[in-house]
DNA sequence: TTAAAACTGCAACATTATTGCACTTTTTGC
DNA sequence: GCAAAAAGTGCAATAATGTTGCAGTTTTAA
């Protein structure tokens, strides 16, 4: 049963990454591994229904998930985090993620690729670069 | 003298790009002017002191600025908007900004290139594309 | 199996931004 | 210049998002 692999999965991730299995952090990483894109709080609620914990809980496991270097946090535009699984993510840099001016609509560009920045000077420290696009999406343009 | 180099070239901005020469838009203006980097609407208030209008007025004429693509909008990592003048972008892209995680400074790396993203799936049209980066300043590493 | 550690929910609160509306300033057409 | 129209402004109330403190519950580990 596919449910069952989910779940499996996000105990396994939350083991290996060294935390606990409680209810509520499988949901929320169950959701986010379905999602396959950032999620704020409030659209993770509406995903998890019934099962969404109260969004205390909510921000105290992404914080945790975060600082852990499971999850990625980001601004994308509609005034709220938004929160993704770091898998698909090199060290210093996430994959750029594109918004939709018209509907809203948020695309993991996970194929593309862009070059960290150059040239910068002596005694900055890069250790995060992130890439914000906007524009029109296919069901938009 | 310098105010009012920087009062007279405001006031010729404004003019320029379409509008009203009122007190409030030529502070902000100007403070935008002097800045040289993006502030918040927090930031703009402590530069300005007595001089700042009450703080919807100014959320409304950043608005109207970034409307009229005087101004352009960026979310740095303090939850707010900041908000810089876009006179050193071209169309679509701004320069990227670095933030400190120590210190939270911003610094505009308006020398560095950054290519546009390619690639994209058809269908994508890109508007606009924003650099963010985190590390450690000079002062701080 | 049970004590310690970790996690969760609720209520209250903080921060940033927005809306409605009455009033003021600036512009425009003479 | 001057009056009417247009544009801009401030105040109070409200919305949206995120945070803190604390008591109670769940999970882990010996």
């Amino acid at each position: 049963m596919v449910n069952n692999d989910l779940k499996a999965k996000a105990e396994k991730i939350l083991k290996t990454a060294g935390f606990n299995s409680t209810k509520a952090q499988i949901f929320i990483l169950q959701e986010l591994l379905k999602a396959g894109k950032p999620l704020s709080r409030e659209e993770l609620a509406a995903r998890l229904g019934e099962k969404c914990p109260d969004k205390v809980t909510v921000y105290r496991i992404m914080e945790r998930f975060c600082a852990g270097n499971l999850v990625h946090k980001v601004y994308l535009s509609n005034r709220a985090w938004n929160y993704e699984l770091a898998h698909h993510c090199d060290e210093k840099q996430c994959h750029p993620h594109f918004t939709c001016n018209n509907c809203g609509e948020t695309f993991c560009l996970t194929g593309l690729f862009l070059p960290m920045v150059k040239g910068l000077k002596k005694g900055f420290v890069v250790q995060r670069q992130q890439v914000r696009i906007e524009g029109l999406c296919p069901a938009c343009s």
